[in-house]
DNA sequence: TAGATTGTTAATCGATTAACAATC
DNA sequence: TAGATTGTTAATCGATTAACAATC
């Protein structure tokens, strides 16, 4: 990082982003992008793209442009995709299941080390050649087995209890899939993927150009 | 809506989350509170959600503030959650069974309606009483079959194409859960729920804590 | 009526866009 | 060198917060 001012989470939020289309690029071999160009593919302005860039670093050079395999690089390293990360998923219904195969297949990064369920006819079972194992055990795991990021599938009414072992645990993350705003321990990042909340503002949408149809 | 002028997106993104934390009122039976309370709660200002709500309309009363009960009702039906919305699953990998299961047993006003793969192994499987068809089919079933909302858990490349057969099929919102950006007809709504990115932005504040500690 | 709390206008803050000098 | 394009400062725009008159 360029200096120690706190990055906007807005910026943050488009990191990942442009790190899709520096992926495709580098599919399609191109080797060099203006922020011109990159700003019609990925529809920011130029002018945000280069202030969003120089966040973190001078990564381009005048008169051309930016290096794709390069920047590719440094905006991983930014996000920390350079580093691999032990996950243990909490609640293992049909959602804990898909995404432990998600992250199997297309996040080589991120690897799920334990699956943990209340269900007895879960517990047991195999995920990827990884066993769902008792939610009860929880505790003992991570005391023994250092752990980064704790995904919560559970329902509603469990997630801050499991937020809170897997804090104590020492997770430095947590993806929420739960549909609830949790507390966590000071230092340990949040990520909510609120599905319902998602579904409900398209239902929004929906709406509005109905009624602007009228 | 009090007048035609655009509410901003960042208002619609807080509305599911207002009427999250109503229904929890409700629930334990306050019927009514006031915007300090609230912020209180749920962590937004007591200005901001009171510039929110009159966004809509005037839904307090000075002196007592709002009524849980009716701002409950206001806020469903603004995000459109007083109708119902008939919806077809393409891809019917693990995600795809999982979001097909949580609007089962969530989502009541959302109802599954078909679902849809290329993979032979899938159709003819039934889920919640749904049978997955040939994606083949697709064209053919939205001509019969009025259909609200089209939910995408394919793979990256063929997400577009089937984009583009649903909004040929006339549906007016798209659920994306394909790790890429689409491109949908002029009045259909589209919202993107990218786990990949989402995951990366909590890897990013996981190395962001990890640095501050050195 | 007095107290409480909204609805709304004005002030502030932050994020985006524009402009251009620096430089490859 | 001339042309292109960045990095960065300044201007604008939009969203959030503060303040307070209106009113229940």
């Amino acid at each position: 990082m360029k200096n120690n001012m706190k990055i906007s989470s807005a910026v943050i939020k488009r990191l990942p982003r442009y790190r899709r289309y520096l992926m495709e690029l580098q599919k399609k071999n191109v080797d060099r992008i203006s922020s011109n160009e990159l700003s019609s593919l990925i529809g920011y302005t130029a002018s945000q793209i280069r202030q969003d860039l120089n966040n973190f670093g001078g990564f381009g050079q005048q008169g051309y442009g930016y290096n794709i395999n390069s920047l590719y690089k440094e905006i991983s390293a930014i996000l920390g995709l350079d580093q691999e990360y032990g996950m243990v998923i909490v609640g293992t219904g049909n959602l804990g299941q898909a995404i432990a195969n998600y992250t199997h297949y297309y996040k080589s990064g991120f690897k799920v080390c334990a699956m943990f369920d209340v269900n007895p006819k879960l517990i047991g079972l195999r995920i990827n050649d990884i066993e769902v194992l008792d939610y009860e055990d929880l505790d003992e795991y991570l005391k023994n087995n250092q752990t980064d990021i704790g995904i919560v599938c559970t329902n509603m009414s469990s997630a801050q209890e499991v937020v809170d072992k897997l804090c104590n645990g020492g997770v430095e993350g947590i993806w929420n899939f739960a549909p609830t705003d949790l507390i966590v321990k000071d230092g340990v990042a949040l990520e909510d993927v609120h599905l319902s909340d998602s579904l409900h503002s398209l239902a929004y949408y929906i709406n509005r150009n109905r009624q602007n149809q009228d």
